[in-house]
RNA sequence: GCCCAGAUGGUGGAAUUGGUAGACACGAGGGACUUAAAAUCCCUUGGCCAUAACGGCCGUACGGGUUCGAGUCCCGUUCCGGGCACCA
């Protein structure tokens, strides 16, 4: 018989695939379209290892068979080139990140070449191209020249339909409208914002051009804004909300601190209804969607008015307006500018004494520490519903973030004004029908309200109404306070959301340049037509001396804007040519849109052309990992979203449906020394010594027993090893931790195909379990996978290296295994199941094997049906079954239900609920026949005897149950 | 603290969604072929009891429940993983 020479196989098939474009995609109307998509890579000095392929296998597999079905498939990779690992390695080198990036993406290329991916490379792209940062450059203008609304500022002419929950608008309708009305009227229109800003049109049109930008940036989407910034001094950066986690920065573990500075940010919290709402329309699993829900974090309460017994006043939020019969006192956050107004002269002491103790504390320390710390304001807030006088303090458990900065404090039904008021002897007033508050607060938000106003007192009278709780459930109590407040004027309805504007900047060489120059303090945009501006050479890509970011270093950089080019920084004048941004863009500018560049990547006049927008869409199925869930995914919803404002982008969420891989952790194996010796003993025996165990090498160990020649051969230390053996061989302990190369853990892909072929490696990742599922690799199993390769590919040749495909009819048993085959492997990759196909696969080849089937219309379609797992040895054999076009242009096998088509069924008959034996029934036996011939069989007497039956139940084909008594 | 997902042999994992639990693979044990090794093939492999043979009982983290019948549905408990967390 031919050996399975899958060396031969696969080199001959790569140069095959290039040789051919086999994999070129192009927009074809005729075809409907697929669109894949892997999460690209960040690609690290480290290559591969065996876990990076598992979600690029899986979409593979996918996207091969959708080709199979005749769809039109895109499937792209790429590179997320700007990153973080680069510079640090520049800056300790002086080697151009760059020349870092482009060598780890060849070698990366070089490693994903070896597993036969069908991806499209004319179609590759990479965030630090520049014509491919052209386009997030691009994109960041359009968001600084645009705003955002829930209403159409202006009256469109057709009155067409609004979207739902707000979309951009160009910048100049605003400013058209500040031009006639000032800010009056503007709160209907539902403008985002960072604050409520009033002024007339008159004052507008008197302001100067800097005065102008400052205001327009309060309401643009990509704007310049003086916030609290989560700053990482090591890193020597600022750092979005999500790449800090408890205090220290997700990247290097490094403490972050809260700073105040002046940052380019994105309005995302403007799309926080468009971004949850959207999560009801694709396919994602629940778990990431309710991660991503969290991250938004929507609640819907009441803003009221407080004012203050001194005259001031400042507005709460507050999700229980049913309990403002509760309120015992108000509480303000520290950082909030209400405080000022609000003190006292004579607790103004008190109070800078407690606000810089706040300062003195670092974000870590409120976290983890939570004791009760606050101090009173000197001042008392007037309940507007009660007409209660509440002592206002000032704590910081109350968030300047969140809400209003300003809370109403109901120690009875809140944990937290609970631990307050207990602290400093505040009353507490219970308002739940048997609510029980002497050791703890009632927070549960069910039961009937009571104590609304209390007995024998009525509250404020507005307009002859006064509001009465009483007996109402607390989801009763709450619409009905709302209700109050809105009619008498006291407050608004309010929505909140935890989801924050994304941080911009940051203080880095190796990320995407701004578009920006400053004109007299006056950002600026540099012109559309200009773009892209190219990333400066610097010498040193650490910050100046001056402590500017990196790009202060660049010599070049300046923008001349009579003759619209980069100048010198010499020619600085401050009239003609003017300083460009030091700040470069984050990670996720680049891998926001890219989705969408690969529809289009040459594309040098737009981000993507109308055509390919059109026939493209959106992704059909995304692949990638969970962790991606509050950035990069959050990120790309908000930017796609901004898109399709823009109408560049089709669809309002990008990826349909998305899956996500698991993480595949390492197994280390360890060697046991008997302590102060060179002496290594074996697992079953290390606990008559005193050992250590040491991680050892996975790739000398086989089946946890170790090669001691191997090991000797590792490190010279080990060259006089000595070991203890059980049974002759030297067994090695083993742990599941993450794969790295301290542990010695790390499988590398090359090395699994080099000794087992890229197809077994992609049948064996696929089988180790399901792919949403984190697991452990090991190695051992692989041999399973390579010996069904090897009966698939037997089941082909015969003696003499001959095929033995012959044109002979199929037996009804051959056309069973192959129709059975077809529907399992059909439904699974649909299910994205492939851990349960390969079973299949492996069954009907030994089914086959059996059946001695020789015949074409079998192993024809059967060699179809492997190629989306195993493309290399299924173009060999279609091949040599005498095509002459790829495997990839066949036709999925279509599944004929008559070959499945049972005339008996075996079924389990059971007597009280359990099975005694199996019997054969007609497969279209009804209940009644079957109860009948289980009465009348042989096997049954036994259980019948002397009983009485007391029920019979039957469904036919699947189960017969008899109970006796 | 709140929310989400999970727990099945020595191991990775199956189970037509309420119908013969443990498919398939690894590992282990036994055997065949071979001078030998590799490769290949065959048998056994959840536990306990039993046997010349048939067979029986127990078993899907734990405790209850619904049902003729529960790994699957419901209630409670434990443990592991993930998210959010002074968010009012």
């Amino acid at each position: 018989m031919k050996e399975y020479n899958f060396r031969e196989i696969e080199q001959k098939w790569h140069q095959n695939w290039v040789a051919n474009k086999t994999y070129k995609v192009t927009e074809d109307e005729s075809r409907k379209k697929f669109y894949v998509l892997n999460m690209f890579p960040y690609p690290s000095g480290a290559g591969l290892h065996v876990g990076h392929p598992l979600g690029y296998i899986a979409s593979d597999i996918y996207a091969r068979f959708k080709r199979l079905q005749g769809y039109n498939v895109l499937n792209p990779m790429g590179y997320d080139a700007y990153g973080l690992p680069a510079e640090q390695y520049a800056i300790q080198t002086g080697q151009h990140p760059e020349v870092t990036t482009f060598a780890n993406i060849d070698r990366y290329r070089e490693q994903l070449d070896k597993i036969g991916f069908c991806f499209d490379w004319d179609r590759e792209v990479r965030t630090c191209a520049l014509g491919y940062y052209h386009w997030t450059q691009w994109a960041f203008q359009k968001m600084f020249q645009s705003c955002f609304s829930l209403t159409p500022l202006t009256p469109s002419p057709k009155g067409e339909g609004e979207m739902l929950g707000g979309k951009a608008r160009p910048i100049a309708d605003l400013v058209a409208y500040f031009e006639q009305n000032g800010t009056e009227g503007l709160e209907q229109y539902g403008v985002a914002c960072s604050e409520e800003l009033n002024f007339t049109a008159e004052e507008w049109k008197a302001m100067d051009e800097k005065q102008k930008s400052d205001v327009l940036m309060n309401y643009r989407i990509a704007f310049l804004g003086e916030t609290m910034v989560n700053w990482c001094p090591q890193l020597g950066t600022v750092l979005a909300n999500d790449e800090v986690v408890d205090g220290v920065s997700v990247r290097g573990g490094f403490p972050v601190e809260q700073k105040k500075m002046r940052q380019w940010c994105l309005r995302v919290s403007a799309y926080a209804q468009r971004l949850l709402d959207g999560l009801n329309t694709i396919q994602w699993s629940d778990s990431i969607k309710e991660t991503q829900k969290n991250w938004i974090g929507r609640s819907e309460g009441t803003e009221v008015l407080i004012k203050t017994t001194e005259g001031a006043e400042f507005t709460i939020f507050t999700t229980r307006a049913d309990t403002m019969f509760g309120v015992t006192f108000f509480v303000l956050a520290p950082e909030s500018e209400l405080v000022e107004q609000v003190t006292t002269a004579d607790q103004k002491a008190e109070v800078e004494k407690y606000l810089s103790y706040v300062k003195s504390r670092t974000e870590r320390e409120r976290m983890i520490d939570h004791t009760v710390t606050g101090v009173f304001s000197g001042a008392y807030g007037i309940n507007p519903i009660t007409g209660d006088k509440c002592p206002i303090y000032i704590a910081e458990y109350v968030l300047a973030g969140y809400g209003t900065g300003a809370i109403m404090a109901v120690p009875a039904h809140d944990s937290r004004d609970y631990a307050f008021a207990k602290h400093f002897d505040l009353p507490i007033v219970p308002l739940v029908e048997g609510a029980d508050v002497s050791e703890e607060s009632y927070d549960a938000k069910e039961g009937i309200v009571t104590n609304s106003p209390a007995e024998g007192k009525v509250a404020v009278e507005y307009d002859g109404e006064s509001l009465c709780l009483n007996g109402k459930t607390i989801k009763e109590a709450i619409a009905e306070t709302k209700r109050f407040v809105k009619a008498h004027n006291l407050g608004r309805v309010k929505v909140n959301y935890r989801l924050r504007d994304a941080i911009f900047s940051r203080q880095r060489y190796w990320g995407e340049p701004f578009p920006v120059y400053y004109k007299n303090g006056i950002p600026t945009m540099i012109p559309e037509e200009c773009l892209p501006i190219e990333l400066p050479a610097v010498e040193k890509f650490l910050p100046t001396e001056t402590g500017e970011p990196p790009l202060g270093n660049a010599t070049k950089w300046a923008w001349d804007e009579a003759n619209k080019k980069i100048v010198d920084n010499a020619l600085i004048d401050n009239k003609t040519v003017f300083p460009i941004e030091l700040y470069t863009m984050p990670g996720f500018a680049g891998s926001s849109a890219y989705y969408l560049r690969y529809m289009d990547p040459q594309n040098n006049e737009a981000l993507i052309s109308e055509k390919c927008a059109d026939y493209w869409q959106n992704v059909d199925l995304y692949v990638g990992g969970s962790e991606h869930a509050t950035g990069h995914l959050i990120y790309s919803r908000f930017w796609n979203k901004f898109l399709v404002d823009l109408g560049v982008s089709k669809k309002e969420e990008p990826f349909q449906k998305l899956v996500n891989q698991g993480m595949i952790q390492g197994r280390s194996n360890f060697v046991y020394r008997i302590k102060d010796t060179n002496t290594f003993v074996s697992l079953g025996l290390k606990d008559q010594y005193d050992t250590t165990p040491i991680h050892v090498d996975v790739n000398i160990v086989k089946n946890d027993v170790l090669d001691t020649d191997a090991f000797k051969a590792w490190r010279p230390e080990y060259a006089t090893a000595e070991f203890v053996l059980e049974d002759g061989k030297y067994v090695c302990g083993w742990a599941i931790e993450k794969m790295s190369k301290s542990m010695f853990n790390v499988v590398n892909p090359d090395m699994i195909v080099e000794n087992y072929g890229a197809d077994t490696l992609r049948l064996y990742e696929m089988f180790l379990g399901p792919v949403e599922q984190s697991k452990p690799w090991d190695t051992n199993g692989i041999d399973g996978c390579f010996r069904f390769l090897k009966k698939f590919w037997a089941l082909y040749w015969g003696k003499d290296d001959q095929l033995q495909v012959t044109d002979s009819e199929p037996t009804a048993d051959n056309m069973k295994t192959l129709h059975k085959l077809i529907k399992k492997v059909s439904a699974d990759i649909e299910a994205f199941s492939y851990n349960t196909s390969i079973p299949a696969f492996m069954v009907a080849t030994s089914e086959l094997a059996q059946q001695k089937c020789t015949s074409k219309k079998v192993l024809e379609p059967l060699a179809v049906l492997i190629a989306p797992f195993a493309p290399h040895i299924a173009e060999e054999l279609w091949e040599a079954m005498g095509h002459t076009t790829s495997v990839c242009d066949a036709q999925w096998p279509e599944l004929d239900e008559k070959y499945l088509v049972e005339s008996t069924v075996k079924v389990g008959v059971q007597f009280c609920g359990k099975v005694r034996f199996t019997m054969e029934f007609a497969a279209d036996a009804t209940s009644q026949q079957m109860i009948d011939q289980v009465m009348a069989a042989e096997e049954s007497q036994r259980y019948l005897q002397d009983k009485q039956v007391v029920k019979t139940i039957a469904v036919p084909g699947r189960i017969v149950n008899i109970v006796v008594k």
